[in-house]
DNA sequence: GAGGTGACTGCGA
DNA sequence: CTCGCAGCCACCT
């Protein structure tokens, strides 16, 4: 019954977190909760997660390594496959990891209501 | 069809 | 300062 409600006319708020995932610029990293806010709840922050781990069966993949929570922390990286992957891919694009945290997070951060990649 | 889980966050004691 | 709880919404069993 009813079964069928894929993408029925409603973009799941998941293609909402991959856009702006996907728009995060390259040597940055936002939070669950900059991502959730932005779209209008910051509570929904467990949903912004949960969209990463249907990120893989999305295409194209999203840069969930770029996606961190508020610590800095890479919390997803167990979900990413190899455990260093996520780390390799983040020190990759130039951003230093220590102790699977963010070094100068806040200095690499970016927020999605932030387009202005200044700085 | 209903229940439980989950890659989080922020506030309260 | 540290520990604990409630809120949010979609996917999975």
């Amino acid at each position: 019954m009813k079964k069928e409600r894929k993408a029925s006319g409603k973009n799941s708020f998941f293609q909402s977190v991959y856009e702006v995932v996907r728009q995060i610029p390259e040597g940055r990293v936002t939070t669950y909760g900059a991502i959730a806010r932005f779209l209008g709840s910051g509570k929904s922050a467990r949903m912004v997660g949960w969209a990463m781990n249907a990120s893989f069966t999305e295409i194209p993949p999203v840069p969930a390594q770029r996606v961190v929570n508020a610590a800095g922390v890479l919390s997803g990286k167990f979900h990413f496959g190899p455990t260093d992957e996520m780390q390799k891919l983040l020190e990759a694009e130039g951003i230093r990891i220590e102790n699977d945290e963010v070094v100068d997070f806040p200095q690499v951060f970016w927020d999605p209501a932030v387009l202005l990649d200044e700085l």
